[in-house]
DNA sequence: TAAGTGGGTTACTTAAAGGTAAACTTCTTT
DNA sequence: AAAGAAGTTTACCTTTAAGTAACCCACTTA
């Protein structure tokens, strides 16, 4: 999240959504999923502390890569989905993922 | 470079390959190029130091992306291309600009 | 002989990302 | 009354990436 530099250029903008530690593993759960509360997100991936997942997921709201929807229930209820407006994403996942496999070393 | 899970996935792999605040930079004059020394590229980007550019062209070097090829003259020089089987990049690289600039907030 | 050349290294500092652990909130259940 | 639930926050520590600045090497040129 730190390209201070060249700003203007989209492959740094694509770059910075998706840099973050979880970021791929938490967009790949939401792509399956559609929609998932924030404790089975969790439990999907117990080796992140709920501190820094949060962290993730609000920096991917920022972007509008998710949308983050709460019910004012109890215990509370928070649910998190991949954005309308970034679906596509799903494409460049897809991309990247099929170069990285080939591109093995 | 730090994904320590998940790590038989491609977009992990894809991402670690970019990942470095001058890199996407670097490859930008590299597909220009074809062929570049490492005095020219640094005046392309002067606001790296010598000492971290060296480093993000190592990486690209260990990562198979690019190629070092030393002359062994006086002054030294050096020039570093796009390695051959990493040309595919160029496509990746447009894929992300694209939906980098689609994506703007 | 002093300065300059291009590529690279070393030692040290700063800033940012991520990890750990505990506490808070507001309700429900036992 | 005590414990537990889901989501979130806080305080603090560790690790890593990047920045700064100086120096080395082997040779050439002024």
């Amino acid at each position: 999240m730190n390209y201070n530099e060249f700003e203007n250029c989209g492959v740094k903008r694509s770059l910075d959504l998706l840099s973050g530690k979880w970021k791929p593993l938490i967009l790949h759960h939401l792509f399956q999923e559609k929609e998932i509360r924030f404790i089975e997100l969790w439990r999907k991936m117990p080796r992140v502390s709920k501190k820094v997942l949060l962290e993730q997921l609000k920096q991917l709201e920022e972007n509008n890569i998710i949308e983050r929807i709460e019910f004012n229930d109890f215990p509370p209820k928070v649910f998190y989905k991949i954005h309308e407006e970034a679906k596509e994403l799903g494409n460049l996942l897809k991309t990247l993922d099929d170069f990285g496999n080939k591109h093995i070393n």
